[in-house]
DNA sequence: CATTACCTGCAA
DNA sequence: TTGCAGGTAATG
């Protein structure tokens, strides 16, 4: 479920909420898969009685600095989400992870599809975490020269290659869908065929709908939420993503649906105009 | 590069 | 009942 916008949104508003707080035990693990690393016997024992300092993001990892230089870090997957609650709130079963805090909250993990992933990294694992990531397409070092440097000399699918995490971190099947649809790039384009100026918009678009969906606190379409199970707004802004048979807002065609790659795709097939030698000729407009 | 696996719930 | 879902790792 969750991509940059939406870890961003649950980091910001879960800050207040966990900064601060000491964790005094682990309530409930009942799916022991979803602890990465350490092993289980070390999580266990590592964990109760640290202090969250922070809580941020990369990629699409939410992440807890805790004192002595532990991180818990909590990847999301598909349908994972967590909250904070009163004591009188009990887990569902579909809640995995439950912490209780020094001011008598609850910490809650909660996953229906058990995608979900949480470690408790020293400063290696953390530096090594960070380290199988791209850049940040919000940060300094994301810009049009690094996506030219990537893309000329990648061979491969355009799309493939933005969900591709060390290429750029964050980007998922929503968003890629709508950055292509902006920056009016067919998903099925090879990377090395793009020109600079092409890149550019692809860049400026990748920014523009990040920003957007941050400033909308995330797209809930069925699992994400946000703070005390707020949802997010982004959804009505959605101009491709799931919106198949809906004229496109720009020029009225209906909005395709296709498969790229495993995932779904969509895309206006007027504005992005189709790649050379995979659908249909290379316009010279391009 | 494509396919499969990991899981559950929901809509068609 | 089948197909599909915001993600990623593992396997041919």
């Amino acid at each position: 479920m969750p991509e940059l916008p939406e870890v961003e949104t649950i980091a910001t508003s879960l800050g207040p909420q966990l900064v601060g707080r000491r964790i005094k035990a682990i309530e409930k693990l009942d799916w022991e898969k979803m602890v990465e690393a350490p092993d289980l016997a070390s999580f266990q024992q590592l964990l109760p009685g640290r202090t969250v300092l922070a809580v941020y993001r990369r990629a699409k990892w939410l992440l807890c600095t805790l004192d002595e230089a532990w991180t818990l870090a909590l990847h999301l997957r598909m349908t994972g989400s967590v909250s904070v609650n009163d004591a009188t709130f009990l887990p569902d079963k579909h809640t995995h992870l439950v912490l209780s805090l020094d001011n008598g909250q609850n910490f809650f993990f909660r996953d229906i599809r058990k995608f979900g992933k949480v470690k408790l990294l020293d400063e290696i694992g953390l530096t090594k975490l960070n380290a199988s990531f791209g850049p940040e397409p919000l940060g300094p070092t994301f810009n049009p020269a690094y996506l030219v440097t990537q893309l000329v000399r990648r061979r491969g699918t355009l799309k493939p290659l933005l969900l591709n995490q060390k290429l750029v971190a964050g980007l998922g099947n929503i968003y890629v869908d709508e950055a292509l649809w902006l920056a009016e790039i067919h998903p099925l384009r090879l990377a090395n065929s793009l020109v600079e100026a092409e890149i550019t918009q692809l860049y400026t678009a990748i920014c523009a709908v990040l920003r957007q969906a941050i400033a909308q606190k995330g797209t809930t379409l069925r699992d994400y939420r946000y703070g005390n199970g707020q949802m997010g707004e982004n959804q009505k802004q959605l101009a491709v993503y799931q919106q198949t048979g809906k004229p496109c807002s720009r020029c009225e065609t209906l909005i395709e649906r296709l498969v790229v790659a495993q995932r779904a795709t969509h895309l206006c097939p007027t504005c992005q105009k189709a790649p050379n030698g995979k659908i249909s000729p290379l316009p010279a407009t391009l």
